[in-house]
DNA sequence: GTCTTGCCTGGAGCCCACTCCAACGTTCTA
DNA sequence: TAGAACGTTGGAGTGGGCTCCAGGCAAGAC
């Protein structure tokens, strides 16, 4: 792809907007380390990262979008090899696209399973919590264990 | 405390309720391995579980009830070193009181932070699927990147 | 007796997701 | 021209949470 914004190669903090970052703007951006930010790119999570004349990587915002989308996996819970694999699916093309929707569809199963989880723990909580709130310090009434 | 079922060491299976179970019964019910279960006893994390005359190991009620606790502990996303932190404080007494009502107290809204989280992966995930269920395979429409 | 099954121990090993390191290059500021 | 600030690489190290292993004991089945 030309880049059409190298007129410029201008070398340092830039407010966001000009489609074109350091490692370590995108880092402050995303909250990711700049160590992350190569590893991703060696495990193949990050797909070919445009680089100036000096050979500095250079982000472009569809890369940041990227990124997101990659950060918004991650709370998910999917493991990273899961994500490199959506990403070499993309890369392979179209007659990729049943496996990469179901890999959406199973990672969606699963974030609705562990809200659920989520959900029964938080009762559990409220349970344990509420014994606290009721019971002075002193006699501790119905307790877990612990010897 | 004294174990009022120790006339016969039955050696084996038994079906639950008894009181008085092997470490492979423990591991059956909770889901958890065998390794599992005496790594959370070498770190403290688990109590004194009573021994049998030869040394192995008996669980009671009790350790099942403590054991589904920590599992949900787990389930939280709470790591193992505060659930530790939990059980050391329990021992210690009711003094302790109050830090045990705070680390739940964090926990909870760690729960209630992480649910909110996993809904927001929700939006996007279910926006993605919706993409994919719209466009036909071979015109990619809307779709993320890779180069 | 010996075979099998189940248990014991301490310590080593494994996998994951980073995180850091050494050695070096490039560019801006003074 | 020097120094600071930022960037590059491949490979090693870290921490969490298990997981496995070797070597051995105990007890029922044949």
């Amino acid at each position: 792809m030309v880049d059409l914004c190298a007129s410029v190669d201008r070398p340092f903090p830039q407010p966001t907007g000009q489609d074109r970052y350091t490692i370590s703007e995108v880092a402050r951006h995303t909250g990711l380390s700049v160590h992350t930010l190569r590893w991703y790119e060696r495990i193949g999570l990050m797909p070919h990262v445009d680089r100036s004349h000096t050979g500095q990587r250079r982000y472009h915002n569809h890369d940041l979008e990227w990124l997101a989308f990659v950060g918004k996996l991650r709370l998910t819970g999917m493991a990273v090899a899961d994500m490199v694999r959506y990403a070499d699916l993309l890369r392979e093309g179209d007659h990729t696209y049943p496996e990469r929707l179901a890999l959406l569809v199973a990672t969606r199963e699963d974030v609705v399973r562990r809200v659920a989880e989520l959900q029964s723990t938080l009762s559990v909580l409220d349970f344990k919590i509420g014994i606290y709130a009721e019971t002075p310090p002193a006699a501790s009434g119905g307790e877990e264990l612990p010897a």
